[in-house]
RNA sequence: GCCCCCAUCGUCUAGUGGCCUAGGACACUUCCCUUUCACGGAGGCGACACGAGUUCGAAUCUCGUUGGGGGUACCA
């Protein structure tokens, strides 16, 4: 299908940070680009000079790199071809496919009311497309300036087939008017421009959200009218949210943005197998759902993609973050939580050798959603227990009402006795100190016996392996943890 | 309003006319494991939107209805 080779591209616009869509969209782009040995481009979609901004462009290239989608051409920039955008209005409008509209944003609405009204398509009527030479030089002395229309043949059916969707079809009179392609100060507009673009870049695939079909529609006839060779269309699926509406930047800027993952720390390999799984399946026999985008690059095909709109759920890409720390090794999230910033707020994580770092990390990165999480106080996953002593004016009441139990001091008391005893600990020695401590006060096991340490330690009645962490902890933190909470009980 | 797209458990999906009393995953839930939580293991709940066709036979094909989404700019 692609003998010169596949050419696909990517063309975000920088006028908001990289969005879920654009990179699930970039990701479809980036699997088939590999997939086929094909060429893939980058182009910055940056004709609304009044929106874009640099700081987008940025944020644009850095969520690329972040997810590890990268590019063979690019960036371009649509605001570098002005000239040559110009250059094919010109050509246009000297073939009589283009002209010049002179009217008014008020006629325009005022024809859109009427149309309405009879239940007609909104648009424009096209009543400029044969103004003489006379009537133009009218408007002009009236001080109008003119846009720069197509002229979109009326009735004709444009066709196509799309890689996703199979047959297409939509009816040129149903496009809402002939579309402008300049505006009044010379700018062009984005359904021009893109063909323009895509068709200098050689673009023979064009991958994009479903939110496009009509704009397809709109661009095959300026191909035809150029008599330029016309690529193949793929329309993608679009994420909704859980109340069923497109994911927007706007509205849902939390969890459209990929910086924003990328600040808290997920996973971009998680992030990628997420969005991919959005829409896509492993076809082999076991339909496996964890994989990394280069697994997927060996069986990915636009046909197996599904056709409708899949919905974000949040509970979804946490199984994902989960599934992808369990297959990294604890060096691996220890380096990335390093370099990425993530424990600055773990002063006392320093305390610990590395060795012992590397512990704790494998101690606790089985629930690990996001990097952000090893501080924070709320996950599970948090390494607060090894860099600090609970507040304990400032207990949950579970854990309050357990400190409170009378056995609890008995524990404790017991267990800094035992304490005394011992030098360093170790899995083997904190094993018997408990047996010890069991035997000691009469308690066999369970929660009067371990929830006292528990909460003494980390201020929770949960957590990771009781043996595990108090050997970690090791003697003096978990002794001087012991002997304030003893003071804090005579209070 | 008009145009286009889509339609299997709550969610993501497998399924391309008989292997389907519809399979998997997330979520939820029961039990087991476990000194807690989590992990892990074994179960459970739970869907072919509806109505007509076509066919010996339809989740799968056709039409209609309904529902959902998108588009409808001198934004991209």
């Amino acid at each position: 299908m692609f003998e010169s080779g596949l050419r696909l591209r990517i063309p975000p616009s920088p006028t908001g940070s990289l969005h879920l869509g654009t990179a699930r969209t970039a990701l479809y782009n980036w699997l088939l680009a590999k997939r086929f040995k094909g060429t893939f481009v980058f182009r910055l979609e940056d004709t609304d000079r009044e929106r874009s901004k640099s700081e987008f462009v940025t944020d644009i290239i850095e969520g690329f790199k972040w997810l590890g989608i990268d590019w063979n051409e690019g960036p371009l920039r649509q605001s570098e071809h002005k000239a040559r955008h110009q250059m094919v209005v010109n050509q246009l409008l000297e073939n009589n496919l283009a002209y010049e509209c002179f009217c008014s944003s008020e006629e325009l609405e005022q024809i859109r009311i009427s149309q309405r009204a009879l239940n007609k398509v909104e648009g424009y009527d096209n009543r400029h497309r044969n103004l003489t030479k006379q009537e133009k030089d009218n408007f002009r002395a009236e001080g109008r300036k003119p846009v720069i229309r197509f002229k979109l043949l009326n009735k004709a059916e444009i066709t196509w087939t799309d890689l996703v969707r199979g047959k297409m079809s939509v009816n040129a009179s149903d496009l809402g008017g002939d579309p402008v392609i300049a505006k009044d100060n010379g700018d062009v507009l984005y359904n021009f421009a893109v063909v323009v673009d895509d068709h200098d870049s050689a673009i023979n695939c064009v991958i994009r959200g479903e939110d496009h079909l009509h704009n397809t529609a709109k661009q095959i006839p300026i191909y035809e009218a150029m008599q330029w060779e016309i690529p193949q269309f793929a329309h993608v699926p679009l994420i909704l949210t859980a109340n069923r509406e497109k994911l927007s930047k706007r509205k849902h800027g939390d969890i459209a943005s990929i910086s924003n993952y990328l600040k808290a720390g997920y996973l971009p390999e998680a992030i990628n197998n997420y969005l991919i799984a959005m829409s896509w399946q492993f076809p082999s026999d076991d339909h496996k759902e964890v994989f990394s985008k280069e697994e997927a690059v060996l069986h990915f095909d636009l046909k197996d993609l599904s056709k409708s709109a899949a919905i974000y759920d949040p509970l979804k890409l946490n199984w994902f973050c989960k599934e992808h720390f369990q297959r990294l090794s604890a060096e691996e999230v220890l380096t990335r939580a390093k370099t990425g910033g993530f424990l600055e707020a773990l002063n006392n994580l320093k305390e610990y050798s590395p060795d012992e770092q590397l512990k704790i990390i494998s101690l606790m990165k089985d629930g690990l959603i996001k990097l952000n999480d090893l501080s924070n106080p709320a996950s599970a996953a948090n390494l607060l227990v090894f860099c600090q002593a609970p507040n304990l004016q400032d207990l949950k009441e579970e854990a309050e009402n357990c400190l409170r139990e009378p056995e609890a001091k008995i524990v404790l008391s017991e267990l800094n006795n035992l304490l005394e005893t011992l030098a360093d600990l170790n899995p083997e020695i904190v094993q018997k100190l408990l047996a010890d401590l069991a035997a000691k006060t009469g308690l066999k096991k369970g929660k009067k016996l371990f929830w006292p340490i528990r909460v003494v330690i980390s201020g929770n009645i949960h957590g990771a392996d009781l043996v595990a962490l108090l050997s970690i902890l090791n003697k003096n933190r978990l002794q001087e943890r012991v002997k304030e909470a003893l003071k804090y009980l005579e209070m």
